[in-house]
DNA sequence: AGGCAACTACGAAAGTCTTCGTTGATATTA
DNA sequence: TAATATCAACGAAGACTTTCGTAGTTGCCT
């Protein structure tokens, strides 16, 4: 069982793999709709991106009708790791605690999230993880 | 008091800065000599970057001597807060206690960090930000 | 059947990133 | 002084990213 390796996603990439997230598999036609509330990118455009991150394995394509159906082939969470991991290395010596603080200290979070971070903390320091 | 807008470095440009943090103002020749215990990229490489990035504004350069020093426009600080920024919206939806939480469920923090955290929290929550 | 709409595939262009070779100028050393 | 080393500047190549136009195919509707 062994996962591999896939690239990281570029910008436009990761636009992409937010929707399919969102909204579960699908065509380049949804996806490219979807997107035009925020960006202005041409069809085509998306379906390129589409046909690049097949190549590269971020997503799995099924042909069976004639509009392609397109899937993530990474979920949200493991994506959100590779990436963070990632920034940890390059931009923080991989000390995670300071990335910690530095998001904590330049966003506002919620009373919620605050507490649901403490009962993170607990659980690690709890051996749970 | 403007605070100019800064591209966000790439790759191998932070991989610059964090020298230039590391060591304070520079030569070429230093930054290429300490990335030679990680990289090897060639010296006119770096050179080229570095010019790059001064037009860019995310370093300055000091033409005194012949070996021109070049120094970081922007603190460590500020470039990681603008980092994480930038991938929170890019992949968070702009949620950061759920990037604080991927980010300590992925990696291990020292007990000592997550006192840190702990007390950062506490900071939080007692209107000290 | 004929025409229109939707879809994929292809190629190419423009922009960016990273790399390095070469050139010419300046300092150092023998 | 002459050879050698060091430096900035420049240009260019190759890879990658993002963009879109065009062509060709398939399905639908009248």
């Amino acid at each position: 069982m062994k996962t591999e390796e896939l690239p990281r996603p570029t910008d436009a990439e990761l636009a992409i793999l937010r929707v399919l997230w969102q909204l579960g598999p699908c065509t380049v036609r949804q996806v490219h709709d979807q997107l035009a509330g925020t960006q202005t990118t041409g069809y085509t455009t998306v379906l390129k991106l589409m046909q690049i991150m097949t190549d590269k394995g971020l997503v799995t394509r099924d042909e069976t009708d004639r509009a392609h159906v397109y899937s993530p082939r990474i979920s949200e969470q493991k994506t959100q790791r590779q990436l963070i991991g990632d920034l940890l290395e390059r931009a923080f010596d991989g000390n995670s605690s300071k990335l910690v603080m530095q998001a904590l200290s330049s966003r506002r979070a919620s009373p919620q999230d605050l507490a649901a971070i403490r009962q993170l903390l607990d659980q690690i320091e709890g051996g749970a993880l």
